[in-house]
DNA sequence: TTCTTATTTTACCAAATTGCCAATAATATG
DNA sequence: CATATTATTGGCAATTTGGTAAAATAAGAA
């Protein structure tokens, strides 16, 4: 593989790689319902806010999540709505080892 | 986030952290279009077959990928023909980004 | 200005990931 | 059987990631 194709794949597995994280892909499927702050975050999340923060800073990094600051609060919402056909496939793989599984022979 | 939850995510973001990897991703990409075996894949690849094999071992534990065992050859396909969907929205995150960079103010 | 709240950044350590080499396993062939 | 081919596994060093506490920033209120 030459280094441009290589750079190419680098970058697209960036973005998946922001989402591979059980807290950032909580925080993905939360934003799907609508913008919130850090603090609402925070509380669902359960981890310290600066733990929460960071997160966020990967996924907006990465160009999934955009943020919007009023006043002491900083609001995120998902720029790409289409990440939840990630989590659509995500269920099918899930699916599909349950159904392997199901079958296997003892 | 109670434990059970917790879990229910570490799963999901299991499975999307599989193919969180410029090679993985090239791999996914490139079985897409049918079964290989591990050699083809190394010479595409570039890397060590020893590399490559530990790569194909990631996708295939997530259940991303089947192996299929025929003389001393292994060859892999894909499980699930909606990862792809995954690379459709990775590439409209991207279109989203460049986008707003051309529009960034100076 | 000083205080308070909300968030980000820095510094640090533990844990996980990567990629190569060497060793091993499985199968085919002479 | 001996040997070659294909692939997987184990071990190891280098790098990256994840999470917390503490410090720094930002904005509004008193």
């Amino acid at each position: 593989m030459d280094n441009a194709l290589k750079a190419r794949y680098r970058i697209r597995a960036g973005i998946i790689k922001a989402m591979a994280h059980p807290t950032r892909l909580f925080l993905v499927e939360e934003l799907s319902r609508g913008e919130r702050c850090v603090c609402e975050l925070t509380d669902m999340v359960g981890d310290d806010i600066s733990t929460v923060s960071k997160h966020l800073a990967v996924l907006k990094n990465a160009g999934i999540v955009a943020d919007d600051k009023r006043g002491t609060q900083v609001f995120y919402s998902l720029r790409c709505p289409c990440v939840l056909n990630f989590l659509s496939c995500v269920e099918s793989v899930l699916m599909t080892n349950a159904a392997e599984r199901a079958t296997m022979p003892v």
